[in-house]
DNA sequence: TACACATTATTTTTT
DNA sequence: ATAATGTGTA
């Protein structure tokens, strides 16, 4: 549809009369109608931030500052550009918005670089490589230059070099020092090579597509590019701000210099994206990186009580460097915050199973809670076992989200490699991946040779393998099983254009026996990816061919499987930012795990304070009410661990919280022994069933150094340390651990 | 070349 | 505890 067209199309729709500003309150409204130069809306949780950005984006069009096309909104995640092209879309009237330039950072990123790609090096139909990609690629190149690939892996080389990425910097600008020891100090040379061997293969990855843009756009010899875009975005809009690199602050700056009107929205106490390059910096330093800029704040909250914001509030305010807000909302005072230490991750999920049965049931004339409206969110991804084993014996009905993804799965992953291949003949990585599955009796030193012979001529995989079977160097065998894998592929090629691609897709795994493989395999999994692989075909319908389609896989990471069955959600901290739920429960408050210890090692301050925006914004998730829970003992790595309570649980404002133990509620009245003045000391009558063992005084402990003594999980050992409650214990099997006084009994010498 | 066995790291978080 | 490696043998 034309621009002119689609305008017309808009105000037919109705939304001439700009009713939708009613709709809207102050601050909102102010969010919206600031159209000319730089502005924030510092959006906290909540706080109906897509619908600001939704609305502006309709308001721009209604009031014919721009046409669709002249519109850059960006997101961050396909599932935020999904909800943001479907409400756009539903405002105008159910019109639809393709071709807008709409989408997340890498999408647009790679549609820019599809049209300049010769710029960069690349032909514009260069593959876009995918993580296991990255390090198949990378892993030889360490080879070659000597590096200890079991000392160094692959992914840890991979990732400095996408952090590297991330900060918009090349192999010739990374400092010496920067470097230390990592893969023997190699590592400039090791992204050189990688960079080099990328350009080679006609291929970029995630970090490639916006850094080449920037090249690009930054690069005075096609100054008339950057110019064009500059024409065309008059208005810019950006979701989630906080979560943006250093590449993508750089891309959208070049891009804003046009017009200057950019709108960012963001959270800066929901950064939490750190650890994949995300600078809190950028949303902090606004102001200064766009002159002019007007912030708008919105604090209105749309969805928590009163107790819950508070909380989440106090929570956050222990944080330095933040923009400031503080939020409110018209629902009232609401239900107090309820936190329960248990003994071991198997008593909280017991216990969570327990609160959420007692949710569920219908009290006097109300309805239970639906379970659907309720979330168990964890820190990382292996605590949800433990609830799930539990959900599974109560027969209560839930669904893990997040996990390996659908694109991820290895059957997915073959099957596109198998497309990959047909489609692109050159994509050695993805012939390399399915050259031996199912197993054709092409071990290692066939690939090995086969990539020699396609080295030393500058040639791919198939035309060395087209080479070689000519020749007699192989073993006859090999021969004729490379012949006719070669001879399937052009038999595929050739009905590229004539069959519909859906068909040639199940054509390809049958007569590769890839579907036969999956047959065959008798182990429980094997149903499920010959269903996954199905699904995959179905998903191909939707695209115009498999080209479009593979173009579409490799960008968009999370097709969702349809799983809107009512249940239990449990899901990280992570995978629930931008979600609501009636009741939350948050698990695992243990030093350690929340705030994670690694971390902590890793970014000292910034990364607690990281970790401290994420139980900021698992907090921010609930509706209704929140449940805390700690244990005590954890299996990690198979071996038991204690811990003692997240530092996050002593900064929940005393007048939230309801403590609970696992045999009853009771009310803690006055001031509480848990919140000393020092504020940080941690909990002891939080022990549960045991605590009948533990010596418990308000004075502090009762066990000096040199005491043995007995714990439940770990058996004997004596008291080498003494720190309020928490005392080391140099236990006779197992070590020197931390635990709370109130899990050991003091027995006799 | 393929499979059985042993060893090792692995648990953050993902576009 | 488990999965993903790597090593050695058939």
């Amino acid at each position: 549809m034309g621009d002119t067209e689609a305008l017309d199309k808009i105000h037919q729709a109705g939304v001439s009369e700009p009713d939708y500003l009613g709709a809207l309150n102050a601050e909102q409204r102010l969010a919206v109608e600031t159209l000319e130069g730089p502005l924030l809306v510092l959006a906290g949780a909540g706080t109906g931030k897509t619908r600001v950005l939704t609305t502006r984006l309709a308001h721009i069009l209604n009031s014919g500052r721009a046409y669709p096309s002249q519109i850059l909104a960006v997101t961050f995640t396909n599932k935020a550009a999904q909800e943001m092209k479907e409400r756009v879309s539903s405002i105008i009237g159910g019109h639809s918005v393709e071709g807008w330039w709409l989408g997340t950072f890498h999408s647009l990123a790679a549609r820019m670089l599809r049209r300049h790609a010769e710029r960069a090096g690349l032909s514009s139909n260069f593959t876009i490589l995918d993580p296991d990609d990255q390090v198949r690629l990378i892993k030889p190149l360490m080879e070659e230059r000597g590096v200890d690939t079991k000392k160094w892996p692959p992914k840890v080389v991979m990732s400095f070099i996408e952090r590297w990425k991330d900060r918009a910097l090349g192999p010739t600008q990374i400092e010496a020092n920067e470097v230390r020891e990592i893969a023997d100090g190699k590592l400039p040379e090791l992204y050189a090579d990688y960079q080099r061997r990328l350009k080679e293969v006609n291929a970029c990855d995630f970090g490639d597509l916006l850094l080449h843009v920037i090249m690009i756009l930054r690069d005075p010899v096609h100054a008339e590019i950057l110019q064009d875009y500059h024409r065309r975005f008059r208005y810019i809009l950006v979701d989630e701000y906080q979560d943006t690199n250093v590449a993508q602050y750089l891309w959208l700056r070049l891009l804003a210099q046009g017009t200057g009107n950019i709108c960012c929205v963001g959270d800066d106490d929901q950064s939490i994206y750190g650890w994949r390059g995300a600078e809190v910096g950028n949303i902090l330093r606004f102001e200064r990186d766009f002159p002019g800029a007007k912030i708008v704040r919105l604090e209105q909250n749309y969805r928590s009580s009163n107790t819950i914001l508070n909380a989440a509030g106090a929570v956050i305010a222990n944080n330095a460097g933040r923009l400031g807000k503080s939020l409110w909302s018209e629902r009232g005072e609401g239900e107090k915050i309820t936190v329960c230490g248990l003994w071991d991750s198997e008593a909280e999920a017991r216990w969570v199973g327990e609160q959420i049965e007692q949710l569920q049931r219908p009290r006097g004339g109300e309805p239970g809670e639906s379970l659907g409206q309720i979330a168990v969110l964890v820190r990382t991804g292996f605590q949800t076992r433990e609830f799930e084993e539990r959900f599974i014996k109560l027969g209560l009905p839930y669904r893990v989200v997040g996990g390996p993804r659908f694109y991820e799965r290895m059957e997915i992953r073959d099957a596109l490699a198998y497309f990959r291949v047909t489609v692109q003949e050159a994509d050695d990585l993805a012939l390399e991946r399915i050259i031996n599955t199912p197993k054709r009796g092409l071990g290692n030193a066939t690939v090995q040779r086969l990539y020699q012979h396609g080295r030393k001529h500058g040639i791919c995989l198939s035309a060395a393998i087209r080479d070689l079977t000519q020749t007699d160097e192989l073993k006859p065998k090999i021969k004729a099983t490379l012949g006719k894998l070669m001879d399937d592929f052009e038999r595929w090629r050739s009905l590229i254009s004539s069959a519909s691609h859906t068909e040639l897709a199940a054509q390809i795994l049958d007569e590769s026996g890839y579907m036969d493989m999956w047959k065959q395999d008798k182990t429980p999994e094997a149903p499920g990816r010959i269903e996954n692989l199905r699904e995959l075909i179905g998903g191909m319908q939707e695209y115009e061919s498999m080209a479009e389609f593979l173009e579409h896989v490799s960008l968009v990471l999370e097709s969702r499987e349809a799983g809107s069955d009512e249940g239990v959600t449990i899901m990280t901290l992570h995978g629930a930012k931008g979600l609501e739920f009636d009741t939350v429960f948050l698990s695992g408050w243990e030093e350690g795990l929340f705030p994670s210890q690694r971390t902590m090692d890793e970014n000292g301050m910034k990364g607690l304070e990281e970790e401290r925006r994420l139980a900021y914004v698992g907090i921010t998730r609930a509706r209704k009410r929140v449940f805390v829970s700690h244990a005590s003992n954890r299996r990690m790595y198979g071996n038991w661990v204690s811990a003692i309570p997240s530092r996050f649980v002593d900064e929940l404002p005393r007048d939230s919280v309801d403590i609970v133990s696992e045999t009853g509620t009771y009310k803690m009245a006055g001031r509480s022994p848990h919140w000393d003045s020092s504020g940080i000391k941690p909990v002891s009558t939080f022990s549960g069933p045991l605590s009948s063992k533990g010596v418990l005084s308000s004075e502090g402990t009762l066990f000096v150094r040199g005491d043995r003594v007995f714990h439940e999980k770990f058996g004997y050992g004596r008291v080498v340390h003494i720190d309020g409650h928490k005392l080391d214990i140099l236990f006779d099997k197992g070590g020197q651990k931390r635990v709370m006084d109130s899990f050991l009994e003091k027995i006799g010498n």
